[in-house]
RNA sequence: GGCGCCUUGGUGUAGUUGGUUAACACGCCGCCCUCUCAAGGCGGAGACCACGAGUUCAAGUCUCGUAGGCGCUACCA
């Protein structure tokens, strides 16, 4: 049998990191096995989701590569009918019963402090949290109420005795008591809404998937939706749960807590490569059977295993308080890693994307400028981390309108007076220079402080700041070349006014 | 409250069937390189392997217990 996966995320907001792990290791198992990778919706719950929700997450799936579904987009919610159905089938076979009993009010706020209280209450008391009243009634009972109209909610009814269990491809075998699990809720008193294990159950088997590969935070709910698949006589697929991925503080990531830096679009809009995040999300909570942690798709797709995957959780490493570490620092390492390493022909169309929306990209470019531009991008990546470099501190090579950094001011260019003077000067020796290399700038430049009676480096830093705006960049004769005579001779000009 | 899962340096992890100076990556510190900053090279700090017992000649690795964290327990998903 072929292997079927879905990635099932429920539109309620933006497309979470560890949701983002989730479809990513069901994309990589799809691959990897020659199965199909499917896309569900959850949408069950019309008050919570949005259609902006389900396109950001279309979006997110799309930027890390793993958009080429299989089949159609299943939506959940057009489903409702059938996951009735389904509900209403059990009542008839007696697997499942109308539950008269009026709908409890529960405030979302408290739901784990009422669940604890009831079950202190009900273990003081001595009452099995299981007894329902109408368990047992008549079936013609039933059906009668329910003509007449009263509500009902339906329940699954859960044997008594036995114990329910699973063999998880991450966590290994897994029990649990009949007497654990209530006779759970499959469809709600008003409008006979599905619940989630019913609904996930039901399409499930409509999508003949045959792994589960979803966050551990259904470990234990397993066992119940196993309990419907079986009471709907359909086979159990396998289930492989994967280990959560936490705040700094051991807590679930969450956006109100914690802010964008769940949000996978965060690291899109921030100038991360899509094979660089992709590559760093594998990394949490799986390790190749190798040392090597660079991994193209490819060979994820060919490393992967289920069985490499963790069981602890794993903490997301960033710092709220610190700007440079606003995201898990491998993450940042990780990508500069890949600005600087990867091949010129996969860099260049996602930077040209990130210059256009800054304004920054010209045509030529691509045409009678490559050369100076590819050399240009290979100079200055060396020490970029992100794609907003470029545009941001790099800003210089590619425009003259860049902004100049106030403390690289004070340091490369007040600091000598002279430099008022001589910046000017050394633009006239440097427009002299025929032909203009990096070798005869050197030259030149070195000449002249030398008549000057300053030292070069004088002339290296405040020429980068003049030309750069910056105190750190690459070497500054190669920033020469790649500026070019005109320009730096009028930059090193003007910025004789800063001194 | 009940049930389940987890626990190796700051973080991500490696540690095959018990015997290692407890390994690697990121981060941090220092040195080299040098016109700055990175990169790169070299080196360093940082873990009594949650804690306590037990089995054994020998335990991070096996057993039991304890603690902590997390998850589930809902007519949320």
């Amino acid at each position: 049998m072929s292997v079927r996966v879905r990635f099932a995320p429920s539109p309620t907001g933006y497309l979470h990191i560890g949701a983002a792990r989730s479809a990513l290791f069901n994309w990589l198992y799809a691959r990897q096995m020659g199965g199909k990778f499917l896309l569900r919706v959850e949408d069950t719950d019309a008050e919570r989701s949005t259609d902006e929700s389900t396109r950001s997450i279309l979006e997110g799936l799309k930027w890390l590569g793993i958009d080429d579904y299989d089949e159609e987009i299943v939506f959940q919610s057009r489903n409702a009918d059938k996951h009735r159905a389904a509900a209403f089938r059990l009542v008839e076979e007696g697997k499942a019963y109308r539950d008269f009993t009026p709908r409890a009010e529960r405030s979302d706020q408290n739901v784990k402090q009422d669940i604890a209280e009831r079950a202190r209450k009900g273990a003081a008391e001595g009452t099995d949290h299981r007894s329902n009243p109408f368990r047992d009634l008549s079936p013609e009972e039933s059906k009668r109420r329910a003509e007449a109209g009263e509500p009902f909610a339906v329940r699954l009814k859960v044997a008594r005795e036995g114990r329910s269990s699973f063999e998880d491809m991450v966590y290994g075998a897994q029990e649990r008591d009949y007497s654990e699990i209530e006779d759970l809720v499959l469809l709600r008193s008003d409008g006979a809404q599905p619940l989630y294990n019913l609904s996930v159950v039901v399409d499930d088997i409509e999508m003949g998937i045959t792994h589960v590969i979803r966050g551990q935070d259904h470990l234990t709910n397993t066992h119940k939706q196993i309990l419907i698949y079986e009471a709907l006589g359909a086979s159990v697929p396998a289930f492989a749960h994967l280990p959560l991925i936490l705040a700094p503080n051991k807590a679930k990531l969450s956006k109100r807590k914690h802010g964008e830096v769940v949000s996978l679009t965060t690291y899109r809009d921030r100038g991360f490569l899509p094979v660089a995040f992709r590559n760093f999300l594998a990394l949490l909570g799986w390790t190749p059977t190798d040392e090597r942690e660079l991994m193209s798709l490819a060979e994820l797709v060919e490393k992967f295993s289920l069985e490499g995957v963790h069981r602890s959780n794993a903490i997301f490493n960033f710092s709220e308080t610190d700007p440079r570490q606003w995201t898990d620092p491998k993450a940042l390492w990780m990508n500069a890693e890949y600005i600087r390493t990867m091949s010129l022909a996969e860099l260049l169309p996602l930077l040209r994307a990130e210059m256009e929306a800054s304004g920054l990209w010209r045509a030529e470019y691509e045409t009678t400028e490559r050369g100076w531009f590819e050399k240009t991008v290979n100079l200055i990546r060396e020490r970029f981390y992100t794609l907003k470099d470029f545009t941001g501190q790099g800003r210089a090579y590619f425009s003259d309108e860049f902004d100049f950094d106030e403390a690289a001011i004070a340091k490369n260019l007040k600091k000598e007076t002279r430099l008022r003077e001589l910046l000017p000067a050394l633009a006239g020796r440097l427009e002299k220079v025929e032909p203009f290399t990096i070798e005869t700038c050197e030259a030149a430049l070195r000449a002249f402080a030398e008549e000057s009676g300053v030292k070069a480096g004088l002339f290296i830093n405040a020429s980068r700041t003049a030309l750069t705006g910056q105190s750190v960049g690459p070497s500054m004769f190669e920033v020469f070349d790649i500026v070019g005579r005109e320009r730096a001779a009028a930059r090193l000009r003007s910025a004789a006014e800063f001194v």
